[in-house]
DNA sequence: CTGAAAGCGCTTACAG
DNA sequence: CTGAAAGCGCTTACAG
């Protein structure tokens, strides 16, 4: 199958190269019996332009990348999908890029900045530490989401995110209301004050307001895993037989973590509760159905995408948006037996 | 931040552009302090080349294009990434493309071989049908995974697959050896003989060598997600409750099915026994264990890469690869009680 | 080992 | 309404 170019096209049709561009464009300076002419030969040949080539002139309206680190996580996926349903009509054109687990998205972002000439980034689920430094340099704006970014004084990031610190808090407050006191917390790394930090310390807050201490081994740092979440609980649970209920930070680990209890004989909530983070379709569907900390996907992926254009387009300075969520009450939660 | 190009670098380090070409291609033909000189301006600038100029010259090596429709499903997103992961060291690039669940995969196809001048196909959990005509004028090669192409008479159509006729006969089987005989069938549409129609097929064999006629009104056609198969099996139910086993043609089929069924009373496997299909993560996790169908992700993966490779550099003729498969036995089916 | 020049397929002032 | 020509950032014979 012969690719056709656009000379190709112009030859055929028996008009310029320049005529050719004009209909591919749409542009409307041109007669109509012209238009069709050449129309008509783009479908015979099934003329489809060279994206190369365009892009090299054309700034390609504005290519804005969405970066998703972790190609598995479901939560993420759904985020990531969402901020492409609120993409329509926007001039800018979009792009996904998914990053392993493991990399630097921010390196990804640099690349794609120069190679792509993209001029603004979502990170999807991102992290701000040291390793960000390197979007200091970066003049694209950018924001974060389901992270707060308010206090990373990066000159052109805003974020959208939950209020994590009173999320991690209502999920631990569900669980001592319940009459639990032996908790253990699933989580990430905490480092200075991104998500993970903010859910451990308003789980810290619930506690110290009832009067409950925290033996700090009962804190698990985990991976996001189904297996590592496994792995991590089976271990834990050898140690700290007596535990009752599990606060983890995302409904992923959540599922590893009764898959665990069930089999060393413990079955949610009768034996132990668990109260998920994130809200994921599979939440709904588990037996038992995770009582979860929703975040509301939609609106964060609304939210994310017209802050972006309004710094984009409209010149303004970076937000930090905070959207709401809620504490879904479900069934993986009971009264303490214990 | 400037972006700077290939003439800047140039004349920063004081050399001709095709010598920054040289360096940035990495070839040998350049004095090593020139080469770096050049290295340096170029860390300096954080220069990267920009890919549309590079991708209208270059033939890009040999571009192959990995398509996958439906973002979401879980078994069609491993398997993809286990195809990224085979790609490593191959002289071809490759780029993951997802197309909506309802969208046109073959479409895609075309655009992709003249926007990017993409050399190789393989789409990920295909079709075969009547809109696959348009590949006939296709000259890439290409590989259809998880189905066979073997009767489709495309020209350059190799496939990868498990043999779907015979795992259908065993999930099938695993039913009727637990001894149930009102058994449902949740499965999609089964058109010519794609994959569905193959297990379809496989499970009338067992039956019929079981002497076990098959009740058609209990063959359901339902949407592959979670919600879509929940809402078939809360109807189908409604309406069938004397049914005691379930083939179900996915994973996620299947954990729909069984979420429905405890809603309305009924565990797995103690009253249903529920064989799902494909072996996704989730089903090692969910309660119970799924019993299913374990396609070898991997081996499908490499083989196609690797088949795919042989056609476009080796001009070998495209083949039919038929995978073992497995089922293995977990905990979602049990002996009838019925 | 190095550079001047042509060209990849397109777009866009500019001139008519 | 139409076309000739320059140029986007790079690569690659070709000549030295």
């Amino acid at each position: 199958m012969k690719i056709y170019t656009i000379k190709d096209i112009a030859r055929k049709a028996g008009v310029s190269v320049t005529t050719v561009s004009r209909v591919l464009n749409k542009r409307p300076d041109v007669n109509p019996a012209t238009r069709e002419r050449v129309e008509r030969v783009m479908a015979e040949c099934r003329f489809v332009g060279n994206a190369n080539a365009r892009g090299l002139k054309q700034p390609d309206g504005d290519l804005i990348a969405i970066i998703l680190r972790g190609r598995e996580n479901p939560f993420l996926n759904a985020l990531a999908e969402a901020m492409l349903a609120h993409t329509q009509g926007l001039k800018a054109s979009f792009l996904t890029e998914f990053v392993d687990e493991q990399a630097d998205e921010f390196q990804a972002a640099i690349r794609l900045s120069h190679e792509k000439r993209v001029k603004g980034f979502i990170f999807v689920g991102g992290r701000i530490d040291e390793r960000s430094e390197v979007l200091q340099d970066m003049d694209a704006p950018m924001v974060f989401t389901t992270i707060s970014a308010e206090n990373a004084a990066f000159p052109r990031a805003a974020s959208v995110s939950i209020d994590d610190r009173a999320m991690g808090r209502a999920a631990m407050q569900t669980l001592l209301d319940a009459g639990h006191r032996r908790i253990a917390i699933f989580g990430g790394i905490r480092q200075g004050d991104d998500g993970f930090a903010k859910r451990y310390a308003g789980a810290m807050d619930a506690l110290s307001a009832a009067g409950v201490p925290f033996d700090e081994s009962r804190f698990v740092q985990t991976r996001f895993s189904l297996s590592g979440a496994y792995e991590s609980a089976r271990q834990f649970f050898a140690d700290k037989a007596d535990t009752t209920a599990v606060f983890a930070m995302s409904d992923t680990v959540a599922i590893g973590v009764i898959r665990a209890l069930k089999d060393i004989g413990r079955s949610v909530p009768e034996d132990v509760s668990v109260v998920g983070y994130d809200g994921i379709e599979m939440g709904k569907f588990f037996l038992p159905r995770l009582t979860t900390v929703e975040q509301p996907v939609d609106d964060i992926a609304r939210q994310s995408v017209h802050v972006l254009m309004d710094m984009l387009e409209g010149g303004q300075p970076p937000s930090h948006i905070v959207v709401d969520a809620k504490l879904v009450l479900r069934e993986s939660v009971a009264p303490c037996q214990g």
